[in-house]
DNA sequence: TTAGTTGCAAACATTTTGCCGAACG
DNA sequence: CGTTCGGCAAAATGTTTGCAACTAA
């Protein structure tokens, strides 16, 4: 296991990773580059891309998307869990039955009118494997 | 509430959906764009797209990644649900609690090994408000 | 006949990468 | 002072769109 890569903490991902916990909204890429160019204006797209991606990989954030960036799409529309490898991307569905949430189950969310819910299993397919293999 | 427009089912339409509904896994547009080569070497990505897009919209196959194509990031790395404005694409916290999945509710699926879950609740969000209203 | 559709190419949107000078530790 | 890092621009991905020709109904 090689030892991990040691860190700078520059003036940029502090303020990136600071600016993050902050906000109580959950931004994407190009929004929080705009939240922190008013901090330091000269900071590029790419620095915030590559600094959320290494602050995520250690864990001290939260990459939200897991999916990939590709859609993908199910000829069966019956609602039905799916489980997607996290290693490879690829999607199948789950073979059991899960209990689906009673209303009174669904927590409020401000302002919020929750119409239902997306409920994904995570884990590793037959062919990637356990081991450590090229993740996402 | 306008009436909706005729739709044609032509030999690329009903090629799409017949190769979706056999396939078992939840492919990638461009995925289906390979499978259905082989039977119509000629045929686009682009119209891939569109068939996917409309046969997603009457509710005939299922977009997977509600999600939008950005990712979004989160300050806070302790595991909490999220709701999602499927009109604007707003993420926020949800308040409440939800009762995490004991392991036994969580089914199998053949070979792949299954390591958590994501939960995440849909609704419109304040600002969006319940109307008709741009959707995605 | 005629509106919905297609293929093609170009446009878009988002994320990633190569390069080199800059700066953290 | 060496290595990681940042800025910039270009490339890579994935999806959408404009348009003229085509075709299902």
């Amino acid at each position: 296991m090689p030892s991990p890569k040691p860190l700078r903490m520059t003036r940029q991902r502090r303020i990136i990773l600071d600016e993050l916990r902050q906000l109580k909204t959950h931004p994407a890429a190009d929004e929080v580059f705009q939240i922190v160019k008013r901090r330091m204006p000269r900071i590029s797209l790419a620095t915030v891309y590559r600094n959320l991606d290494i602050l995520s990989q250690i864990g001290v954030i939260q990459k939200l998307e897991t999916a990939g960036l590709q859609r993908r799409f199910d000829g069966n529309i019956s609602p039905h869990p799916h489980v997607r490898c996290v290693k490879c991307g690829r999607v199948d569905d789950m073979t059991g039955d899960v209990r689906p949430l009673r209303p009174d189950e669904i927590p409020r969310a401000q302002g919020y009118t929750i119409h239902g819910y997306r409920l994904e299993f995570l884990g590793t397919c037959p062919q990637c494997g356990e081991g450590p293999g090229a993740a996402q």
